[in-house]
DNA sequence: GATAATATATAGGTATCCTATATATAGGCT
DNA sequence: AGCCTATATATAGGATACCTATATATTATC
């Protein structure tokens, strides 16, 4: 995507997807560029650091999948602390949102 | 404000704000500020540098303002390639933010 | 004379994203 | 066998947009 507008938007919707039920680091990508029809396609170079500072920040927990084919897979779950920074994320995504639109929908005074 | 999901939302503002009729630097942020009850408090450090980048790339033109009394102001207003420019940020806005309100309310599948 | 509010400007630091590159497993095509 | 694609994770290096701090200038208030 061609904005700045998605800054801080990671962290948040995986803490998000998270909640939902715990997953690896291709699975997130793969189901939020399925839902967003392709509007969020999270690049490995920006999903995989983004976790391990999640995981450093004590918001998620890893551990590695014992698969016995395939590449193996890094399952990430929320933690406590994570749950309390999502509900204060998902406040602060909406009281933003909200003040945009507010500004966006402000009808013009000239003409 | 603590978060990186600000990021982005400065220009598409100010665009939003000159479409309405020309303003100066500190006149914009006195506006976003008092019309999302503080959510937006933009940093001098941050306005006027994205103000000269804006007039860089040719969507907003600025005028000094001749007041006999006072420290001058710098009145900008939008230009055509401004107006173009934040048809497309809307449409960029709104497509970023139904995308991530798509998937915050996404009901869990645990529990 | 000191402080606050108005008004603009730049330097330097931080954080998050990007691209590019690397590794590893498995399946399909020629 | 060789090549490409998809799956799966990882890091290095670069771009950019914010932030704080600092500077300047005018006017009003204490």
């Amino acid at each position: 995507m061609d904005t700045e507008l998605i800054k801080g938007t990671l962290a948040l919707l995986i803490l998000s997807l998270l909640k939902r039920r715990p997953m690896y680091g291709y699975e997130l990508a793969a189901t939020v560029k399925q839902e967003t029809d392709g509007a969020f396609d999270w690049k490995a170079g920006s999903l995989y650091p983004c976790l391990h500072k999640l995981e450093k920040d004590g918001l998620v927990r890893a551990a590695w999948e014992g698969r016995p084919e395939g590449r193996q897979r890094k399952y990430y779950h929320l933690t406590r602390d994570g749950e309390t920074v999502l509900a204060e994320r998902i406040q602060a995504w909406s009281s933003i949102s909200q003040a945009v639109n507010r500004v966006l929908e402000n009808p013009h005074e000239h003409e």
